[in-house]
DNA sequence: GTCGTGACTAGCC
DNA sequence: CGGCTAGCCACGA
């Protein structure tokens, strides 16, 4: 069930992924570790996936661009399927259903 | 204050 | 080479 945006709610480390996966460029894709070690924890690869869960501007983050170390789509709150169509649709390499970095 | 969950990663067997 | 376990961070109840 949804638990609804929180968008008013705590954000802090979320804010610096939000900032991050805004970064990215088109045609390209992050990694969850990649951007955890971007924000400053590395190990928080794990709070990163649920940041994006609750993805309060996910017109503008385009958490679709974040992908798992191995460039499978990992998890998407929209349907994976749709992950991979988006990224395709960009300038990013699907290969095998996987994401090319 | 404590436990469980989640879109993961790395190491170990 | 392949599969599994443990660890990690943040948030909700």
């Amino acid at each position: 069930m949804p638990k609804e945006y929180c968008e008013k709610q705590t954000i802090s480390f979320r804010e610096k992924v939000y900032k991050a996966v805004k970064k990215i460029p088109k045609g390209k894709v992050m990694t969850y570790g990649q951007v955890a070690r971007v924000i400053g924890s590395p190990r928080a690869f794990r709070a990163v996936g649920n940041a994006l869960d609750s993805n309060p501007d996910i017109e503008h983050v385009p958490c679709h661009r974040v992908v798992k170390s191995d460039g499978n789509p990992g998890g998407y709150r929209y349907g994976t399927k749709k992950k991979l169509s988006l990224l395709k649709r960009e300038e990013v390499v699907i290969k095998d259903r996987r994401v090319v970095i």
